[in-house]
RNA sequence: UGCUUCGUGGUGUAAUUGGCAACACGUCUGACUCUGGAUCAGAAGAGUCCAGGUUCGAGCCCUGGCGAAGCAACCA
């Protein structure tokens, strides 16, 4: 396509000012003064499941570049199919939006407020010979409509009168006919190359309650006869969707074209879905997911739904940043999650505190501290943002640190806690290790025994001594008590929905759920709210989840630390 | 053996009228550090699916191949 050379600069480095492929197609519409210059976009999910971050990418494109150009966003249903649809989906996917940072600014609509007029246009298109009755069966039909290398052949009702179909389509409509015995289609092309363009159905009988028009209709119509003819009627100028409409515009247009009266037309335009490695995206398979209780539900926070993602702790930001990175085009691409996972290092990085927590406590005791002191140690809460200030943490003889902080036989390039080793306690004291017990069941270490060295308090005479580690600390007198869950990613292989004669869940990883029990936290946290974000010092960021309660905390892992020494431990 | 669309470092995105293929993530060094985080400095990594052609010059234009995806719901 020629668009592509023809205006501005996408640059790669400030993605923010850069237009992507289809906001340059709108720039051109507008400078053209194509429906008068107006932008006038639509988000138009089903309401037949949750919203994932395959939406947000769809929400971002559809609100962005409306606001780009100073035009306007609606929210629409589609509810086109009332077997699938529910009204309790309608309110999770407004609440996702919003969370998201977007809003549609009142203009909520649903295609089913424009059952009326797609009925009129139908009765209209029978009238003009476009539109008739077929009394076959879906299988008759299938079988007529060809193959993509084959042409179909006309169904034997292709010559109805006007007035036979006139009949037919209202008496469908008044629930004479069972479902399935009767469609209406439009009559376009039984030859045509586009599989869609061979007369397709544009209305079904269906005796079902709609969730929002109730039993008023017993025909519904067909996506392909509602989404165009809704994007007219809200007066939409650019309908953005995913690739696999493609092969739907010339329906879409052919529609339009007999639908429209003056010169406004909305117009399609396709881009690449997202995919993501490490993750499945359909909402089938999510579901199954869900139903065969492999998650907790459809916000489980290793789910890739906006709500699993909220629980997990990702911010709004962070994924508004991570769409914006990857860009909008026409080629199929499966992006790595560690984009994403640096999106929300990136943001949380700025914007959390840092506290200690001990994942895998096992007790240190500092033998020459008296038994009966408490200092409370002075700690930065965020060192990258000072107005974030400090707090004070309570500290004594008997502290807990992590098990993996401590080896009795350490490598060199291990910096941490080992026999005769020194390291510092972050805001605290430099103490050297000097002994520790092992439990004589199972042989694990089970407390280690340290000195500590009284000069070098943290900003103390002789705080500047060097150590090779630092390590985070709870005080075991005052610790409390947290469950921890370590959530890894769903899947072990990268493309777990590619793999041909595999079933995706052959790869789900078994690590994706770590739970601990008993992870000592540090006091300042016993007031915690759900959605409540930290960074746990050298382990990563943490998020509160939102069945914790006070007394019984419970934390999700949003991702870990960078970690070069794990990198190096594993090799 | 149809139609539509797409092929640029490992991944994704960019490259103005045809002008030294750039940016981010990831990877690897090093510096700094009371987080093995962050930050900073640097490196490796593609010659743009292939073959021709036009041109002083092609990722971009032309021709022909090859490969991949989507399309045969009364789903959206």
């Amino acid at each position: 396509m020629d668009y592509k050379n023809k205006s501005a600069r996408n640059d790669a480095g400030d993605p923010g000012t850069s237009l992507n492929f289809i906001e340059q197609i709108i720039q051109e519409d507008v400078r053209a003064g194509k429906n008068d210059g107006r932008v006038h976009t639509r988000f138009p999910p089903e309401p037949n499941g949750y919203l994932h971050i395959g939406h947000a990418k769809a929400i971002c494109l559809d609100f962005g570049s409306a606001e780009k150009f100073g035009g306007k966003c609606n929210l629409r249903f589609d509810d086109t199919n009332p077997i699938k649809e529910e009204t309790e989906y309608v309110e999770s996917i407004k609440e996702d939006i919003h969370w998201l940072g977007f809003d549609w600014e009142g203009r909520e609509f649903h295609a089913s407020d424009y059952f009326d007029r797609l009925y009129d246009f139908a009765l209209d298109l029978i009238r003009r010979g476009l539109a008739y009755v077929d009394d076959q069966g879906s299988e008759e039909i299938a079988a007529q409509k060809g193959t993509p290398t084959k042409p179909g052949t006309e169904s034997p009702y292709r010559k109805r009168s006007v007035e036979e179909n006139m009949d037919l389509f209202t008496r469908m409509n008044s629930g004479e006919f069972d479902e399935g015995s009767r469609v209406l289609r439009a009559k376009i092309d039984m030859s045509s190359p586009n599989m869609h363009m061979r007369d397709p159905v544009i209305y079904r009988i269906l005796k079902r309650a709609h969730h929002r028009t109730g039993n008023k209709w017993h025909v519904y119509p067909m996506y392909d006869f509602a989404h165009g003819q809704c994007d007219y009627f809200e007066g939409v100028t650019h309908s953005l969707c995913t690739l696999e409409f493609e092969v739907h515009r010339p329906l879409y247009d052919w529609l339009v074209d007999r639908l429209k009266t003056g010169d406004y037309r909305p117009r399609q335009i396709e881009f690449n879905r997202l995919n993501l490695t490490y993750t499945v995206m359909s909402k089938r398979k999510l579901q199954e997911l869900v139903m065969l209780k492999l998650v907790s539900g459809w916000d489980d926070p290793r789910m890739p739904t906006l709500s699993g993602l909220r629980r997990r702790g990702y911010t709004p930001e962070s994924i508004r940043r991570f769409i914006k990175s990857i860009g909008y085009t026409k080629f199929e691409a499966i992006n790595d999650v560690a984009l994403l996972e640096h999106a929300i290092r990136d943001d949380l990085n700025l914007k959390v505190p840092r506290v200690f927590a001990v994942l895998n406590p096992v007790k240190l005791i500092i033998t020459n501290y008296p038994d009966d002191r408490l200092e409370e140690m002075e700690i930065i809460n965020n060192p990258e943002d000072e107005s974030m200030g400090s707090r004070r943490v309570p500290f004594s003889r008997e502290l807990y640190i992590e098990k993996d902080d401590f080896m009795e036989d350490p490598p060199k390039k291990f910096f941490r806690l080992g026999p005769e080793r020194e390291v510092r306690l972050k805001g605290g004291y430099i103490i050297k290790c000097t002994g520790f017990k092992k439990d004589e069941s199972t042989g694990e270490v089970a407390e280690i025994y340290c000195t500590y060295d009284p000069e070098t308090k943290s900003g103390g005479s002789a705080a500047n001594r060097k150590v090779k580690g630092t390590l985070h600390w709870v005080s075991a007198k005052h610790a409390l008590n947290a469950e921890v869950r370590l959530y890894d990613r769903l899947f072990d292989h990268p493309d777990p929905a590619g793999q041909k004669n595999r079933d995706f869940k052959e790869f789900l990883n078994p690590d994706s759920l770590k739970i601990l029990a008993s992870c000592k936290i540090e006091p300042s946290l016993a007031d915690v709210k759900p959605q409540d974000k930290f960074q746990f010092q050298r382990v990563g960021y943490f998020c509160v989840d939102k069945n914790s309660k006070q007394g019984n905390i419970v934390f999700n892992r949003t991702v870990p630390l960078r970690d070069t020494w794990g990198k190096l431990a594993k090799k």
